[in-house]
DNA sequence: CGATCTCAAGAAAACATTTTCTTGAGCCGC
DNA sequence: GCGGCTCAAGAAAATGTTTTCTTGAGATCG
């Protein structure tokens, strides 16, 4: 009984398989194989066969036994702290399109903070035989990394990963953005300055909080302790984080927030009370989500591009995974951030306006880039 | 050469196979896999000698080839239109968690209305051999259906999908909650209210819309046509289309919209004019996101569970691919929506509040089933 | 003109499993 | 006491590819 004997004692499957094409192509199965991966030793003439074969069958090579043999499974992991977060959500798009124009399939899979769920899901990549991970939670507990790390495949970190052969790292310039949105807020004239971090467990959020520190003593700017307050990177703590700032006594005229979400979240407590945005208090956000444009007021925020992010997270993946890429060497990836004004800040109420104008005329301000569908 | 002899041509895969636990336990591959599958006819010594192996070399079994000779891979198809709608993120999250936890893996992908688009990802996933799929996008276009449908493993639509042996359906009842919240507008003392509807493309953006208008009939109260404006289930249109009805001779006192994200924007564009959400204008959701409890003022809508649905979605893939799976037979599965009172809905402007409250007495109000982490 | 060299294409091995088939030991009944 | 029956466990087939090895024809060169 040949092997294309058709037997079909299996379940499903009554899809043409590479035998079927060889037979109706009258070729060997290896050399279907060779014209179906593009091997250009084959006789232009054949090809022209075999491709007409395949598409009179309607031939679909079976990933899984392709995987099997190759050991390759042309599956990238995506691994984020939160779909639901809608930051997360845009660079999911980003990257399954990038990856699958790159003919690979993306397994996403959500940590939500929890380790036990994080093993899991790492076990499950592994099992799943994926060629590479990319790790975009911008600050994973080691624990777990470590598991992914002894497994050989190519890891990509966002901010900060183990220094070691099969890693590379996207370095995200928090400090440019950050920087930017600490002199266009001095430069309107605003001198008390507040930040709400991320949870200072994450790597990023400790990095961000810095560069903020570090961009106000350039300017001679104080940072009183209290102007510092922790959030989780949640709207509902963003709001409580800002609920907090307006307890002291002495107000800032300004808020610096280490996400969009928690910048929404800080509108949100200032809706309650009689403070106006930007009038009384100007919200810088940072990430540039969908969201932040369609705040009220539209956010000014710091943008971390997700299609860049993306770009370099599967192109870093590729350099690992592909024999011979041209870039396999480059360990770090930058990734660049820049502030987009919008309307949450303006001059601190008190200031001159026509002073404040000269500084960042109006003409300045930074429109979306234009892609609303409808009005 | 023995098949364990660990040729190890191959580039990556240092990780066991079932032949180092077969060595390691001296039994057969045979009863390895036996074992590992749960298979009962096992001597219960050798299975706690085959486990022991397993945690020994670290066994993770190959899921390609186990997918490659069962023919079952275990990967369940989930489309939806776009990830990036916020309704969508929180589907995903369910549907993952349920079929992670019966041992699923999840394909995403994202139609994005895209015809071409549905076209490659429906390929992709033919050829992950998929075990079923989930189509989400409430109202997929029927032509690229058929190219699933013709494959015969199991599919699950939601609200509308072909009458097929192996096409199950959730059927969502939109009357049920569309019906609550007319009624509530009603006894809150609203006559004229408008609704905005999704694109009209899609067969749910239809229903609901249809719902509505029966709902105001029963009630007796006229629909003039101005009152219905078609939006696109996006932001941008619901604020668009808000603008449409507040360019009418005579307002409306109250706006149902056909999902969240459409809320959102009216909720923007009236935030634009004088009006006040609720005093002058009511506003009701669909959906109930995340989001619609954090908006500016939280959002009465109407709940379509996502956990609900993904549930239905699971079980009733489940149901076909499982052989002998109890609920095999089911074709239409029920999902049910219901009313959440918020608070972007109040009296119309002039009605007496004593008489009103009477109908609708605060403590009625439903707040979110507090799972709040912070404040 | 024959021996070697090149190269395209076929044959067969390899991949890691599941599943069917085979074997052989223990047991029961006659 | 022995033939058949049951059943656990091993042997081997099967899954659909890629890739290595083999073959044989045509080209090249001495």
């Amino acid at each position: 009984m040949s092997p294309a004997g058709r037997l079909r004692t299996n379940r499903r499957t009554e899809a043409a398989n590479i035998h079927d094409v060889a037979r109706r192509a009258r070729v060997s199965i290896a050399t279907v194989s060779r014209v179906v991966n593009g091997i250009s030793t084959v006789d232009p003439d054949l090809a022209k066969r075999v491709w007409k074969a395949v598409e009179e069958v309607g031939y679909l090579p079976n990933t899984q036994a392709r995987a099997l043999v190759s050991g390759r499974s042309r599956i990238l992991g995506l691994i984020v702290s939160e779909i639901t977060n809608p930051f997360f959500p845009e660079l999911v798009q980003e990257f399954e399109n990038l990856a699958v124009a790159q003919g690979y399939e993306v397994m996403i899979g959500s940590t939500n903070y929890d380790a036990v769920r994080t093993e899991a899901l790492i076990r499950r990549m592994l099992q799943r035989g994926v060629d590479g991970v990319a790790v975009m939670t911008f600050g994973i507990e080691e624990a777990q990394v470590q598991k992914l790390v002894r497994h050989e495949f190519p890891l990509v970190f966002a901010d900060a990963g183990p220094d070691l052969p099969n890693v590379r790292v996207l370095k995200v310039n928090y400090g440019d953005g950050i920087r930017e949105a600490v002199q266009h807020l001095a430069a309107l004239g605003h001198r008390r300055i507040a930040f709400i971090s991320g949870p200072l467990r994450m790597r990023t959020a400790v990095t961000r909080r810095d560069a903020f520190t570090k961009s106000m003593s350039e300017l001679g700017l104080a940072v009183p302790a209290a102007f510092i307050v922790e959030g989780d990177h949640s709207m509902e703590r963003g709001k409580s984080a800002m609920e907090t700032l307006m307890a002291l006594a002495e107000l800032p005229t300004a808020v610096i927030c280490s996400n969009d979400m928690t910048a929404i979240g800080v509108l949100h407590a200032l809706d309650e009370t009689t403070h106006k945005v930007p009038e009384d208090i100007s919200v810088v956000g940072f990430d540039d989500i969908r969201l932040a444009q369609f705040m009220l007021p539209p956010l000014t925020t710091v943008r971390m591009s997700c299609k860049e992010l993306a770009d370099a997270a599967v192109q870093a993946l590729r350099a690992g995974i592909e024999p011979g890429h041209t870039q396999a060497g480059q360990k770090e990836w930058p990734i660049a951030t820049r502030l987009v004004v919008r309307r949450s800040t303006d001059f601190p109420r008190g200031t001159l306006p026509a002073m404040g104008k000269l500084k960042q005329p109006k003409a300045a301000r930074q429109d979306p880039p234009a892609k609303q569908p409808g009005a």
